[in-house]
RNA sequence: GGUGGCGUGGCCGAGAGGCGAGGCAGCGGCCUGCAAAGCCGUAUACACGGGUUCGAAUCCCGUCGCCACCUCCA
């Protein structure tokens, strides 16, 4: 099946084929590691997590780069700030705190690593060469104030805004109103000159004086580098598009690359249908949610919207998640339960992923319709269900194993050992739980078989007042925990 | 002002000219001692007004409302 997908650029939906078949490159802008991840960067990792198991899920090999922006004015000013106030972590450790906070919840929902993760400050060889070559093709000049500062010169590049379409004309009122040094205030920072307010650790050599990179060259220097001139998909927020990418693309090609064959960009998250943003204070910030809620009913709930959707973010829009999920799970412990040592186990994010339906298939291939291919989850979960009332084996065997597949492509299968799930039972307290309510449970059997419900009915009330619930099956009752 | 997007049933949310995706909640039923889970059934849904068409939620024009980006943003 022909794999589709939205490209930004030509604002239309079309056929990808990778470059090298077989093999696709993609680089994701990552976070400016300024302050605490929140809700939209989960998002949008988990986005492109999602394309990139697909596309190992069809047989690619995946090349999937994701940069850390660890130098940058935010970055400098909130060090600052906090130094100010008394603090003594300088902008690096900084970088790096947060760096970590954002790898612990990526982990914790479930999002792949990268192939490689570079940081900017690790690249700055490769952006002052990049910068070099714009400067020399005619394409970038240094400040016209004497700094050390260079600027792309955005009249020398016909094609600037091609990616937002827009014309340089329309930018006009929106530029900086400030431009200092610069021809023209729509022209932007490649190299920014040191000042003797920032920390000398926050700067680095260059033919033009000392300085650190602009925000944009630092993902045209990592993506060239990592993946080439030329590559398959680009992906961000869509808040991105404008300045970042336009820029990018510009810097790029005025190089010469070819660079992203297609831009994607994921939808943003809303609170209550509004941008979340400090000064509203309605900030989702991931640590908080991870700790209320399981990581991967987040992560289905991320998903159930198409990535190019708004998503709104409501407490009750994921407690409708949990349910939905508890539906799947349902069913995988009943199967388990029937078909013992041929339950398919999970897979791991493995390659070449088998058994997967037809309609979940078209669902990815039509620009990655995960809500589409949840539909055709539950569906094949129902049939499952149906097959399980019956007894009829193989058939529960054949669904299960159909949505293990599909659960290992969206990454949220609970089995995969990255949840962690599996590990409550074989621990000394899991064990010493399970005991205590088998021996209720035995209790309120024979309570039933007394026809004594009162009594049964009383252990189980006060079993579901603390979080476990009894289901009675015809092969006896099963515990759970809410 | 420029650019792009959105408005679908009680709620979330797909779809994009012709049989009402899916989930959550509700209601009725089967099952159950009663539940739970599961299954079956259950809805004059596509912001409004025109137009095109044999046929429009889907295409076109207009109106209203909402959102995003426009040099800090995932």
């Amino acid at each position: 099946m022909k794999q589709r997908i939205y490209d930004t650029r030509l604002r239309e939906t079309v056929e990808f084929a990778p470059r090298v078949k077989g093999e696709v490159g993609m680089y994701v802008c990552g976070p400016t590691v300024q302050s605490a991840p929140h809700i939209g960067h989960l998002r949008s990792a988990l986005v492109y997590d999602q394309l990139r198991r697909w596309f190992t899920a069809t047989g690619h090999r995946v090349t999937m780069i994701r940069n850390v922006t660890d130098i940058d004015d935010k970055i400098l000013d909130n060090a600052r700030i906090a130094q100010e106030a008394g603090g003594f972590e300088q902008w690096w450790a900084l970088a790096y705190r947060v760096e970590r906070e954002f790898t612990m919840a990526y982990e914790a929902l479930g999002v792949l690593a990268p192939t490689y993760e570079p940081r900017a400050t690790a690249n700055i060889a490769e952006m002052i060469a990049l910068i070099a070559r714009l400067i020399e093709r005619g394409n970038a000049y240094v400040a016209e104030d004497g700094s050390a500062s260079v600027y792309f010169d955005t009249a020398s590049w016909p094609q600037y805004g091609a990616l937002t379409h827009q014309g340089r004309e329309q930018m006009e009122d929106a530029a900086d109103s400030e431009p200092v040094g610069k021809r023209d205030p729509r022209d932007f920072a490649l190299w920014k000159a040191y000042r003797a307010h920032e920390p000398l650790s926050a700067s680095w050599e260059s033919p033009w004086g000392r300085g650190r990179p602009g925000w944009h060259i630092e993902c045209s220097a990592m993506a060239t580098r990592y993946l080439g001139e030329a590559f398959d998909i680009h992906g961000g927020g869509l808040d991105l598009r404008f300045p970042h990418h336009e820029n990018e693309l510009a810097q790029s090609g005025a190089a010469g690359h070819e660079f992203a064959r297609h831009w994607v960009h994921n939808g943003l998250v809303n609170t209550g249908g509004q941008k979340m943003s400090k000064s509203l204070g309605n900030s989702l910030f991931a640590h908080d949610l991870l700790a209320a809620t399981r990581p991967i009913v987040l992560r289905y709930f991320l998903g159930s919207a198409h990535y190019r959707s708004v998503l709104d973010y409501a407490p009750e829009h994921v407690a409708e998640a949990a349910a939905a999920f508890a539906r799947i799970e349902g069913f995988l412990d009943r199967a388990a339960e029937l078909l013992g040592g041929e339950m398919p186990g999970a897979f791991g994010g493995a390659a070449g992923v088998p058994d997967l339906p037809e309609a979940f298939t078209a669902a990815m291939c039509d620009d990655f319709s995960v809500p589409q291919a949840l539909a055709v989850l539950h569906g094949t979960v129902r049939v499952g269900n149906v097959a399980l009332e019956s007894g009829a084996r193989d058939e529960v065997a054949a669904r299960a194993r159909e949505i293990a597949a599909m659960l290992d492509v969206l990454g949220i299968d609970p089995r995969d050992e990255r949840w962690g799930g599996s590990a409550a039972v074989s621990d000394a307290g899991g064990a010493a739980l399970d005991l205590l309510v088998q021996s209720l449970i035995e209790q309120r059997a024979k309570a039933r078989v007394d026809r004594d419900f009162a009594l049964g009915d009383e252990i189980r009330d006060r079993l579901q007042a603390v979080g476990i619930a009894l289901e009675d099956t015809p092969n006896g009752t099963r515990w759970s925990q809410l």
